[in-house]
DNA sequence: ATAAAAATATGATATTTATCAGTTTATACC
DNA sequence: GGTATAAACTGATAAATATCATATTTTTAT
C-alpha cells in the first residue's frame, strides 16, 4: 500500500501543494509510512524531531503536560495537517506531545526536504507560513474561550467543534469519540467536573450518551450556551 | 527625527533584518514613522490593516475582547517586534487589538513592501516564520498556563514576567507599570481578584508598592509559587 | 465467561474565584 | 489648589470549580 506524494489528495489540504513537481519527488522518496494504533504517541514532548508528519488518516492530540501533572490538549489534529514543522522550522525539541486519539496513518517526512524547500521555495515557505498564521490565531481564540468562558461553555463549544471539524456517524453520534478525560483536558478542567456537566445536559436533552459516545440533541440551545444565555 | 530602516539597529530584533539593501530601501522609502500615545490604539480588533508596525520604542498590548466585555492581553510587545504580520500574511482582517500601554515610537510599513518581498525572498519569509514559530509556542504556554495554574500563580509568573522581559528601574520597581485591570487582563481573572492577590503578595513581603508601581522584593518565592509550592 | 482493571459516574465538601457594594486614594483638569 | 473622575482597595457573599471518597459500569485480559 505504498503510494506516491504526487498523487496523494491529502496534499491539497496542506502547505505541500506549494511543492514544485521535483520537489514533491523527493520528499516522496524519502518518506515513510507508518500505522500509529490508538494511544500511541508519534513524538513526546521534548524530543528532537528529524522530521514532520503527514496526517493521512486518523486523529492526534497535541498535548503539553503542565507542573501538576495534568496533560491540556491544544489541538487536535486530522487529516491533511502536518505535525511537527514548528519543531522543525525552530529547530528546537517539540514543546508538544502528540497521541493517536483514533488508529492512524501518517507519513514520515526527514526534515531535510522539508528545510531545503523551505530555504528556496518561497510559495512553499508563504504557505506554511499562512498554516502557522492560522494556528497562531486559533491558539489566541483558545486563550480567550478559557480565561473568559466558564467550563459549562467550553464544554458545550467542544462538542459543537467536535461535531464541525470531525463530523457523526449514523446513528447521530460524533465520529470522534474522546474520552472523558480527554474532554476535560480539551477543556481545561477536572475530569469529574467534564463529566458532572455531560451528565447535566443529558438531563437537559442537549445531549444524548451510549457508552462513551456523545450526540448532539439539540444544537440551538449548546449555541446559546456557548454564547452567554 | 526622520531616520532610514537601512541605518536602524531595532532591525537586528526582527524579521527585516533578512532583507536585502534593496528591498529594505523600497520599506524605508515607503515607511511613516508614527507618535502613539499610551493608551492610544495601532489598531482595533477587527481593523483591516495595510501594513506592519514596527516597535521602535515603548509597549503595545495586543488583547482580544470577550462576549462578557472583558479584554484578554495575548502578548505584550516591545522595541523590535513587528505587529500586524500575522492579518497581512492571511489577508484577513486582525483578530487582536493593539493598544500602547506607554508612549511609543512605531513605524508603518505598508504591506506592499512586505508582501512583495515574501514572495521573492525565501531567506526573509523563512525570518518571519521562525519568529510566528516563537509566537506559537508561547501561545501554547499561555493556554498551559492559564487552564492549568491557579491565579496566584499567574500573578506571580505574570511579575517575573515583566521583569524579566521590561527591566527595573532605579529604585527596584517593574520598569512597565501597568494598571491594575491590565495586570488582571493578563493574568486573566476579575480585576478585585488582582488586587487582593497583590496585596497579600505584599503583606507577604513578596513585593513591594509604591501607588500602581511594583517591585519585586523576594524572586526566590514568587518562582517557588509559580512552580506550585 | 469471568476476574481484574480501568473508566465513568455521583455525592459531600473544600477551595478558589467572581460579583456586588462601598470606601479610600490617586490623578486630571480647570 | 480644589474639585471631579477614575483607579485602587476592602469586605461580604455567592457562584463556580476542584478534590476526595466511593459506587457503578465498561473494557480488557485470561
Amino acid at each position: 500500500m505504498e503510494s506516491r506524494c504526487e498523487n496523494c489528495i491529502i496534499r491539497q489540504f496542506n502547505s505541500l501543494r506549494a511543492m514544485s513537481k521535483e520537489e514533491l519527488k523527493t520528499v516522496s522518496d524519502s518518506k515513510t509510512t507508518k500505522i500509529i494504533k490508538k494511544g500511541q504517541p508519534l513524538f513526546e514532548e521534548g524530543d528532537k524531531l528529524n522530521g514532520v508528519y503527514c496526517v493521512r488518516n486518523g486523529v492526534s492530540k497535541l498535548s503539553k503536560l503542565s507542573a501538576n501533572g495534568k496533560d491540556q490538549i491544544v489541538k487536535l489534529a486530522t487529516k491533511g495537517e502536518v505535525l511537527g514543522q514548528r519543531s522543525v522550522i525552530a529547530e528546537e525539541s517539540t514543546n508538544l506531545s502528540a497521541i493517536a486519539v483514533s488508529d492512524m496513518e501518517v507519513c514520515f517526512i526527514p526534515k531535510e526536504s522539508i528545510t531545503h524547500t523551505l530555504q528556496r521555495n518561497p510559495n512553499f515557505t508563504l504557505e506554511v507560513l499562512r498554516h502557522m498564521a492560522h494556528d497562531l490565531k486559533e491558539a489566541d481564540d483558545v486563550i480567550v474561550n478559557i480565561s473568559q468562558k466558564t467550563v459549562k461553555q467550553r464544554v458545550a463549544e467542544a462538542f459543537l467543534y467536535l461535531r464541525n471539524n470531525f463530523g457523526e456517524d449514523k446513528d447521530g453520534f460524533l465520529a470522534l469519540t474522546l474520552s472523558r478525560e480527554d474532554i476535560s483536558n480539551v477543556v481545561g478542567t477536572a475530569t469529574e467536573s467534564a463529566i458532572r456537566i455531560i451528565s447535566e445536559f443529558k438531563k437537559k436533552g442537549l445531549i444524548h450518551t451510549s457508552g462513551k459516545k456523545i450526540g448532539i440533541k439539540d444544537e440551538r440551545k449548546l449555541i446559546e450556551m456557548v454564547e452567554g444565555f
